[in-house]
DNA sequence: ACGTATAGTTGAAAATGTCAACGATTTGTT
DNA sequence: AACAAATCGTTGACATTTTCAACTATACGT
């Protein structure tokens, strides 16, 4: 991310505001390079006529797991009505296919379709791409350690990888 | 944060989709960190009726740094009319002050008064004590340096402190 | 002096978030 | 076995937030 903003308008300087204390908030800082991110992400993935959170459903429903509704929701912070709406809109275009859970029919497991496959695939290749930018101030070692940080922030999961 | 969400509901453990790709990605971490942090940030400031938006805005107007409107919009990434709202909701309950800008009669510079300081005051603290809440997962060396990664990849500043 | 650009403001439109209700199912209790 | 209570997906209403285009006043470049 850093100084020369990618493309255009407000070309995002280091801002004379950097010197308030906001900017060692760590709510600030998390919302600050997420709307960055975000920016960057969805015009990446824009190409595949996928927003993050629709990729993060693909993701999801490829990757084995064979993730309910319900999971998904909890795990992406999202009411379970948001859930209905996305996965509505991958099914009807072919790349998510829902089935009822095997042990509770209530429950509808949700995975991706090999046409859906095939989508995360070069999606997956694009969001790699936005994030290196995102991360272009920082040096490889210092992003992995920065994901570490916020897995183990988030989960208390070890940042040794 | 981490495994025992503080009050009620959805007792968020270490979830099964963590084993998903998803978990390696930046942008998902980013934005579940943060909607973590804003449920308690927000809650935690509720108390002085403010929410982290406005929060923002009166830490900016505390800082001596005397910035504009269209500062704070873009420090904050923010749309200017959402500062308008923001800085409106403020002065009327007498906690910060519209100047017209000294070079730029068009600007209008954002100052806190006395009762906007004494509230940020009681508020801090409570932020701080939310901060720490979501970072409890991590020993206070490694909260240090996630805000300076943080920091680092949004500004280039460098990491030691 | 004149055209162009920018700050703040307003209001409308679109997108998102929140929440309560419902049918279908499961689970727990007796 | 029967019944009460809880849960899953879904729908629809409502509130909040985002995004954007206009407008006035002021500044800037030539």
């Amino acid at each position: 991310m850093t100084i020369e903003a990618q493309d255009g308008q407000r070309t995002e300087q280091t801002h004379k505001l950097v010197a308030a204390s906001i900017s060692q908030d760590l709510g600030f800082l998390l919302a600050k390079l997420h709307a960055a991110g975000s920016v960057v992400n969805n015009r990446a993935l824009a190409e595949f006529d996928l927003k993050e959170r629709s990729y993060s459903v693909l993701i999801l429903a490829n990757s084995g797991l064979e993730p309910t509704q319900r999971e998904m929701a909890d795990f992406l912070s999202l009411d379970p009505s948001q859930i209905v709406a996305l996965v509505d809109e991958l099914e009807k275009r072919g790349l998510v296919a829902r089935a009822p859970g095997k042990q509770d029919r209530r429950a509808k497991t949700v995975t991706a379709t090999a046409k859906g496959g095939k989508l995360l695939e070069q999606a997956s290749e694009a969001a790699r791409k936005a994030e290196a930018e995102v991360l272009d101030g920082l040096p490889a070692a210092e992003s992995a350690q920065l994901k570490a940080l916020l897995r183990k922030a988030l989960w208390g999961v070890g940042a040794s990888e």
